[in-house]
DNA sequence: CTGCATGATTGTAG
DNA sequence: CTACAATCATGCAG
């Protein structure tokens, strides 16, 4: 087995160092045991010499006690075979595994994957853009992305009470956002710090209010989102996810209660649910709100 | 040390 | 192949 690894990380070097280490043991062991064969062999060479004077003994006696032996200390030399592979296939498996050398997610990148799926609440299925995207973003792998994406929906169906904080920070967040950006429209200075993460009380009662309707008549099955763009659906997410938080204030088991089922449950879940009429938008609709963040 | 959070892998179904 | 569910192995706060 040559395999000619040519990297030069720290962990391949550690890798290779166990390995030559278990090679080494393997031969001083493998040297070991052929010496005591022979020193075995010799040794009942002689016991049957000296049997020679008093008894005849045929060469034919002495070869086979020679091939019992041998075939003996073969045996042992498989055995010690098969452990070495054992320990080296341990070894892969354990430098190979990529589980064991996990790492979180630095901040920036755990807040931008949030972000993403929590103002796409009712779709969060990025498309392969999206994830390189967000990928590109956070500084990690395209596989990365999907395997966040994939954690955090089963882990957000699963528990969804578990997460309502931090949904609502998120949508909170991305919520002021999108009224700053529509309703001041080119005024893009506000001197209020979107910052502070519980505050959701500053946000505007009265664009609540409005807003309301027609969250409720979206909740109410009679909207349809053919004439959105996937920008407005996704403001039309977050600010569902706000309003039904400050809409369900009145007593504190109703807001639980209205948040939970977000599609899940009652339209049988995300992967059917979503996409109103396929509106995928791979070119910018009318009007978008390109809220870039770049760092 | 213990329990939970979290990224990655494995197995299964469409 | 992708999504999901279960599971593994690690990181980290208590």
């Amino acid at each position: 087995m040559g395999g000619a690894g040519s990297d030069s990380s720290a962990e391949h070097s550690d890798y290779r160092a166990k390995l030559s280490q278990i090679r080494q043991i393997y031969h001083t062991e493998l040297e070991k045991y052929e010496q005591a064969c022979n020193e075995f062999t010799t040794h009942v060479m002689n016991l049957l010499r000296e049997q020679s004077r008093t008894r005849p003994i045929s060469p034919k006696e002495i070869e086979r006690m020679v091939a019992i032996i041998h075939r003996k200390f073969s045996s042992i030399q498989m055995q010690l075979k098969q452990s070495t592979c054992e320990a080296v296939m341990i070894l892969r498996s354990r430098f190979l595994d990529a589980r064991r050398k996990r790492r979180n997610f630095n901040k920036q990148a755990t807040e931008i994957l949030n972000e993403y799926f929590y103002s796409h609440l009712s779709n969060p299925y990025p498309s392969e853009e999206a994830k390189e995207e967000l990928a590109k973003k956070c500084s990690i792998t395209v596989s990365q992305v999907s395997n966040w994406f994939g954690n955090k929906r089963i882990r957000y169906k699963k528990n969804i009470g578990k997460f309502q904080e931090e949904a609502n920070m998120y949508a909170a967040r991305t919520a002021v956002n999108a009224t700053n950006a529509s309703a001041q429209g080119s005024q893009a200075n506000s001197p209020s710090t979107p910052n502070s993460a519980g505050s959701a009380g500053s946000f505007n009662m009265s664009n609540s209010g409005d807003l309301f309707m027609s969250v409720q008549s979206l909740n109410g099955d009679s909207y349809q989102g053919a004439q959105v763009g996937a920008n407005v659906q996704s403001q039309v997410d977050t600010l569902r996810h706000v309003i039904s938080q400050t809409g369900g204030y009145s007593d504190g088991l109703a807001a639980s209660q209205m948040y939970s089922p977000q599609g899940i449950n009652a339209n049988g879940g995300w992967q059917d649910a979503a996409t109103p009429s396929s509106v995928t938008s791979p070119t910018e609709g009318p009007g978008s709100v390109h809220s870039d963040t770049s760092n």
